[in-house]
DNA sequence: CTGAAAGCGCTAACAT
DNA sequence: ATGTTAGCGCTTTCAG
């Protein structure tokens, strides 16, 4: 292969504009002390030649890469893109993360990491080292993983933690897991619902215990009770099965369970069908996740929608603004909202 | 923001190994001309340190970028994000392009572009400037824009083209889409269906026409005539009822329709109810999809699975290895394969 | 087989 | 407000 060099160069500029290569850069990153008259020569000879800034010579030059990464679990987003169910988180992210960035010039790369390996450090730093983003995107269940956001501080780097309300290094943000428990919560109890059980998500994951959260204070402030109506599973069909027939099987089962996932919520429809339990005659159901598959099941279910998209493009434009203004140390929320189905109705009227 | 540099360079490694940049260069490129005690201090040293080179710097002095570049339609793809209707294409892009560079030490990014934009070229021209990939690869409806091809052509750049068979510069590579129609024909005549319609897509995707023979071909074998069979559509839901209601008003309706997107078979399943036609019994149909969507329609349709992800990873594999061999000239074709479901069934013996 | 020197395209720091 | 200088970390010449 020939040996490939940039085609037109910051040099081409300063001679086609007749100014210094200082000058030019000063253009192209919008610096102060350029006079207009001088910024628009410039300008012109850039668009004249079609100059475009080699992102490796910014980088080199101890400037930025213009690179925002995300931080994905790498078993778990493989699985998902295996099984082909539906589920677009990842495409939520790319959604909001790279029409974002492009919007300032940057790129957006999304990077697998085990989290089940004991040199995540090693792999993580790898990368970092590669490609020295400006900016990395943490996901659960990395957010809160003391290695990585060790590393990401002992390097400089600015960073966000998705589903995590931690103080520490780096940008805390959730998706306003709590609120959204409340909405769901509410939405079943405006209906009629007062035994509403609920399951969590497991423990690793802090965001499963906000929403219990959530649902815990919503039913307290309507005066009814929780204990016994919650069941943790690991947001996976099995899981939820379980926690379903716990549920159900009670001396005085829920009228309405809130899924803290698709997969169990999926599974909470099945167990019901199998008990001979029509859905929302005989139990409401909500999901915690607005992932495509809940729109095709019989019936579909009502859900909340989890901002992934709006999160992330947030996310990116703190890290972007980081170079010039520290990131908040509150956490940053960006709540849900519930898309109401056919999965939710009034409780029958028993006797 | 503090200026990030490099923690440990190639600079430390040599000093730690006591041998020459240029040595550790060479063991870091797998270079010949080392010797084996040599390349294993060297190694040592690097694994010490937790040496990983910098992509700009390798990238600066000329070598790789190790980076390929997906570049998708801006508008369709946001489409279907925003609509999250499960199509997982990008997801398994992802999926076989992630992985594969991986194991290559390379990484892959996504590149929107927008077709229906003049300045394309400028588009596409500041990517590669900014990015500079060592591969691209490009998918419908791009790959056969010359505008595309031309630039990265010009530019020296190894590109796949998917969905083009065209001579030129690239690696042409197909999804099998003509041997798919007959896998999913062949099926259908097996069923007994004598007339088998085809809704087909729009003529700007050169693989619509390869759908189109290789239906046609596979009838024509069978001793099957299509006149009046084939209608077009553009891939989307409102066209595919068009052809679909046009294909069923005919004086002799088909038995069984192939439609070439899940779109376009969710729109004939649609326009069959609404005719009081039952899928499978009065109606088979097969979708060219095998998105998610299509296993939770009542019925479950029959459908060919386009191999993606198989495809996007070939293409990586053939980008990276044309650094050393030059590309291949002659179509590269991925087969797809059909996943049979409940909605193609014997035709009803009618009388 | 190994090393030394030159330069990739750009920017920070320091002049002017 | 603009220009000059000195690298950034690496690979490519070209010498030994």
């Amino acid at each position: 292969m020939a040996r490939r060099r940039q085609s037109v160069t910051i040099k081409h500029v300063a001679a086609d504009a007749g100014v210094s290569l200082q000058t030019v850069s000063r253009v192209i990153n919008n610096e102060p002390n350029v006079r207009p008259a001088m910024k628009e020569r410039v300008q012109a000879s850039i668009d004249k030649l079609g100059y475009v800034p080699s992102i490796a010579a910014q980088r080199m030059s101890g400037s930025r890469s213009y690179l925002i990464l995300a931080i994905n679990d790498r078993d778990l987003t493989i699985a998902d893109w295996r099984a082909r169910e539906g589920r677009d988180w990842v495409d939520q992210m790319l959604l909001g993360g790279m029409l974002t960035c492009a919007e300032h010039g940057y790129r957006m790369m999304i990077e697998l990491v085990d989290t089940h390996n004991d040199h995540v450090e090693r792999e993580l730093g790898a990368a970092l080292a590669a490609l020295q983003p400006d900016g990395v995107i943490l996901t659960p269940p990395h957010s809160e993983n003391p290695l990585i956001t060790g590393l990401l501080a002992e390097r400089g780097i600015p960073f966000a933690r998705i589903g995590s309300k931690q103080e520490g290094p780096g940008v805390p943000m959730t998706m306003g897991d709590t609120h959204n428990a409340r909405l769901a919560t509410d939405h079943l109890i405006e209906l009629g619902h007062e035994r509403i059980g609920f399951i969590a998500g497991p423990q690793e994951f802090s965001l499963a215990d906000w929403r219990i959260e959530g649902w815990r204070q919503t039913m307290a402030d309507a005066g009814f009770v929780t204990d016994g109506l919650c069941e943790r599973g690991d947001f996976g069909f099995e899981s939820g099965m379980a926690a379903a027939n716990k549920l159900l099987h009670a001396a005085e089962p829920p009228t309405a369970i809130i899924a803290s996932s698709d997969q169990m919520a999926l599974a909470t429809l099945e167990v019901a069908r199998t008990r001979g339990l029509d859905v929302p005659r005989d139990l409401s159901l909500v999901s915690f996740d607005n992932s495509p598959i809940v729109r095709f099941t019989q019936p579909a279910l009502t859900a909340v929608d989890q901002p992934i998209s709006a999160t992330i493009s947030r996310a990116v434009e703190l890290l972007i603004a980081a170079r010039k203004k520290a990131l908040p140390t509150e956490p940053v929320s960006v709540v849900g909202e519930l898309v109401v189905r056919g999965s939710t109705a009034r409780p029958e009227t028993r006797g």
